[in-house]
DNA sequence: ACAAAAGTGTTAATCTTACACCCATGG
DNA sequence: CCATGGGTGTAAGATTAACACTTTTGT
């Protein structure tokens, strides 16, 4: 037992990503008022107090650093290699979260969050300590996950119309789909529901209809596993 | 910044799979010399030193404990719920490793493994702490990992009759496979080069013939990402 | 009437599944 | 010669991929 002299800190890092029409899928980042690295960006996170769960502490740093709540949150990787931190040495559980696209919306009046804001995935600026692996692998995790998770639908509103999935999957996959093979594939797995409404126009092109996003199905996915390619 | 009355510890824990053909996949466990959980089995592990990496924390700790040195490691998971050790709050970063069939065999013979012991992974006794739990999350892990990527090799020696491959498959998935879509579809892989080396029959049946592995190809199927659903 | 985006079907090719018989060996 | 496990092919069905024209709206 060589616990007695271990001075190891423990922390936690949310990779946050959030949807947008106009500039896709973006990521959360704070920038840092103190050395080291000061004035860098870097992944909202911080220690973990002694009672609480990891994903509390989660929760609390983002609300505290971005004044974000996220609607969907699972734990990513842990890095913790000596030197990460030129101070100490931190051990940091990184999360993987995303947030609905309203939320991305409410970002800007925030108060806490003067020093928060989107970035598109691919226009990252330099990162602090080892973020940017981080985020590496967090983009790994998003990309890989939209082939065997319905997630999309936790980055968008609750009704959306059906180009914003498709453009989702765009901008995650970095190239361009078949719309038609697209939503049909989409609509047999059950977990869109059609609604009565349209969106209005944005000053072109034909109204679309908006969907709902159907929970059971998407539950009951989740569970038996989906094989989702495009 | 409120890391200082931050005391918690942090270890690594490791789970290791191996395969015999006579026990199918199985898991290696140590029991416990002292209190909490005197005599209970365990998840092998130990506290991080201050100056090495997580994973030299878990080579070390599993040959120190089992004498083993695993050919695959890979993170698994971080637990860290406050009260999952009742003597202090310890966060544990899971790893997920496996050994080849070889090693399997060793164990009896190393004496540092006195208290290790290899359990199907159908046969797990109950075990200390929340390992259940890290087990559980190591068992999905696996079966889904096989989905995947071509692990199995990682668990069978370096040349191997198809039929070790087929039984780890169905002690993995719990349920009987098509031998000949099986054979086709692993073998549309590229991944596996015929010897011209024959198995000595065990006394019963035609000698299957033994195959290597394709360690470039098997290369390039990770990097790609493979589908290889039975 | 035109520009822009939404909506929709068909066909060929590929992949998957189900299924059964012969072969080589040891006893 | 028989019991045991190894080895192999085919046909029907399901899935996927490729592809283009029509509809609705705003201007």
């Amino acid at each position: 037992m060589t616990s007695f002299d271990q001075h190891i800190k423990v922390a936690v890092d949310a990779v946050v990503f959030g949807y947008s029409k106009q500039e896709g899928v973006s990521v959360l980042l704070i920038q840092r008022k103190y050395p080291p690295f000061q004035n860098s960006w870097a992944i909202p996170g911080g220690f973990v107090l002694e009672h609480e769960s990891l994903e509390e502490a989660v929760r609390r740093e983002l609300q505290e650093e971005t004044g974000i709540s996220v609607n969907y949150l699972e734990q990513l990787y842990s890095f913790g290699n000596p030197g990460r931190d030129p101070r100490q040495r931190i051990v940091s559980i990184a999360y993987f979260a995303l947030v609905k696209s309203s939320q991305f919306q409410q970002l800007k009046a925030s108060t806490d969050a003067e020093h928060a804001q989107w970035f598109g995935i691919n226009e990252l600026p330099p990162l602090a300590f080892d973020h940017q692996d981080i985020l590496g692998v967090a983009i790994e995790r998003i990309r890989a996950k939209i082939r065997y998770q319905p997630i999309g639908f936790e980055l968008l509103d609750k009704i959306f119309p059906f180009s914003d999935l498709e453009h989702l999957y765009v901008s995650l996959l970095g190239r361009e789909i078949d719309r038609r093979n697209f939503s049909r594939k989409m609509l047999a797995l059950g977990i869109l529901d059609e609604t009565k409404e349209y969106a209005k126009s944005e000053g072109k092109g034909r109204p679309s209809k908006l969907f709902r996003f159907n929970e059971q199905r998407y539950q009951q996915l989740e569970k038996e596993g989906m094989n989702f390619e495009v």
